[in-house]
DNA sequence: GCCAATTTTGTAAGCGTTTACACTCGACGT
DNA sequence: ACGTCGAGTGTAAACGCTTACAAAATTGGC
């Protein structure tokens, strides 16, 4: 079937219908002021009865906005990600903006590619959002006046709005939970490794797990604190690590619960498993931990992204007014699961 | 910082600095014919050195493309395709193509939606690469008389290049790996199931499942056959529904890894497991899979991503020629892990 | 060497918006 | 009544590119 060429309905015909000069139009259908209400009324109907939409093409060239934005993330594979894109493109697309995605497949390289050509990249979306990117202190000037809108997920100090959870928080409440079942003795398998992208959260994590156990007037045994960085295979040799060469604690708290899962692993394989021989805990609550029975602290991924695209969009939609940033922080939850229970 | 206000590089630039007309240097810029080997080298040499890149607003406005892609996804949360999404978006990154994602997040309103205006779309985007998108007639005719270059993942009969797996030989292979353990007690928990965008996949496995024991004369008990959808719940719904109602077989084939997941996960909460009390096998090697030990069938997820993406710019390159269009099938693999074993 | 055929190159007219600026027209103060 | 002001509207010039079409330069055949 050869489709008909349909003759494109452009800001010439609504103005036609409407009686009134495309200038008229191009106001009204963008809420500028100085429009009657009148005229106004007169144009969205009749925009309506066409099914008229401003070419993107055109009104970008013409300095308006491209009706798209783009999401940055570390990696598009990661669950936590592409959870987040999903809701994120979802308010994005019910805004009627196009969602570009842009990976940065953890290489630096293209981080940097991108970063160079800011301009090149605000002259075809409106606005980033930035998930869980670690900035330099230059990107991070260059993307504020790039002229750019952002938003971010999961980053800190930044002069645009962000949302996130309390990591520190997470990481107290998990080990509390473990000094609740009577654990003394425990070990984390932190997040924190050279070249990984999520350093600060890992970092916070780590900490939130030194104040749990300060306040419990504890000390933290350097020889159970271990980088995994934040996947299963490193969360399997670190666990590995810990048996063969540390020793075996009574709980562990694991950096993400892809940590975990890696740990749980590992323990599999030597015959181990966890509550039995050791309580573990993660953070995140992956789709899997349930799965797993992990016991883990579940933050809002969704909620995450779908907030932080909506807040996005509203600085899109009113670009100008004065409006400082905010910082919001989504609450965290303690699941109890089976990998965790009383120390005998 | 306020970053300094980049007088934008333009064709004129272009033009000025290798000293010939705008009209040669577009031609020379996008390598049409008619621009002799001297002009193009000046030009190019002159937008090297002035880094120009053009505006695809203007491009899109005169007539030209708009340097973006579109990737349509059933949902960007599952594994599949997070994974393909990635391997996509790297080659269109790479081809100078920004990728715009569009979830049709599992609602057939936003399918409709969209195919409703595909002149929008067209817009927007050069071409699009669909990831098992099940299409009407209608929405498939439109697609392919739209002008937007077209390809494919795991679609069937379209006429646009596409690329998949062969699911019955994955399903056959599956099998023939459980009956040569000496299984001849075989249940399917297929993908199938009202409502699943994934219908073809799941009814190729099946039959994948019922050819390869017809093979060896067997014949397929309709008791152990259940619909499953290609989800955790649904996989763990239906083992439980097995155990309960109908009756337990010696082995299991899974219509995919999330399914299986859940099979296992029912079968641990009944106190049972796999290989002890049946063997189970999956399709797809889920990224979990491996962690879990279970059998599968590995296909190249990315790969396939990856080469359709490619194929996809190939024809934005040479548009126009005839060039007819591909179905490409790639390998699948058993991948035997801990899950299945001898029958006793 | 000359003219037609064939490249190669340039000119200028769009593409569909936005926006600076000019204009019209009542309302208002005096 | 009369100039002033401001809201509402229109005119026309960008925006940066593509592309007919025309012009110029090159080629080739005699």
């Amino acid at each position: 079937m050869q489709q008909a060429k349909t003759p494109r309905v452009t800001i010439q015909d609504v103005a036609a219908l409407s009686g009134l000069s495309i200038c008229t139009v191009s106001r009204a259908l963008r809420n500028l002021p100085n429009v009657s209400v009148h005229a106004r009324a007169k144009v969205d109907d009749a925009a309506a009865k066409l099914g008229y939409k401003a070419s993107p093409a055109a009104s970008r060239l013409a300095g308006g906005s491209t009706g798209s934005v783009a999401i940055i993330v570390p990696t598009a594979t990661a669950w936590f990600f592409a959870q987040a894109v999903e809701a994120a493109e979802e308010i994005f697309a019910d805004s009627g903006y196009d969602t570009v995605l842009i990976s940065l497949r953890s290489r630096p390289s293209v981080q940097h590619q991108l970063f160079a050509d800011l301009a090149g990249l605000s002259q075809r979306v409106d606005g980033v959002l930035l998930l869980n990117i670690a900035l330099s202190d230059a990107e991070l000037a260059a993307l504020a006046g790039s002229g750019l809108a952002v938003a971010s997920v999961g980053m800190h100090d930044v002069p645009w709005d962000n949302v996130g959870i309390d990591n520190e928080a997470a990481a107290r409440t998990a080990t509390e939970h473990l000094l609740g079942l009577g654990h003394w003795d425990l070990a984390m398998l932190s997040g924190s490794e050279a070249g990984e992208p999520s350093l600060v959260t890992a970092n916070e994590r780590l900490r939130g797990f030194e104040h749990a156990l300060g306040a419990h007037h504890l000390t933290v045994d350097p020889d159970l604190v271990l980088a995994a960085g934040y996947s299963i295979e490193g969360g399997r040799l670190a666990m590995i690590e810990l048996i063969e060469n540390r020793r075996m604690p009574s709980a562990i708290l694991a950096g993400c619960d892809e940590t975990a899962f890696g740990a749980l692993m590992a323990l599999r394989d030597l015959g181990l498993s966890a509550p039995k021989n050791v309580s573990i805990i993660g953070i995140d609550d992956h789709q899997m931990s349930w799965f797993l029975g992990l016991s883990t602290i579940s933050q809002p991924v969704a909620d995450q992204g779908a907030f932080a695209a909506s807040l996005l969009i509203d600085r899109l939609h009113r670009a100008g007014l004065p409006n400082p940033p905010a910082s919001h922080v989504l609450e965290t939850k303690l699941i109890a699961r089976k990998s965790t229970r009383r120390r005998r």
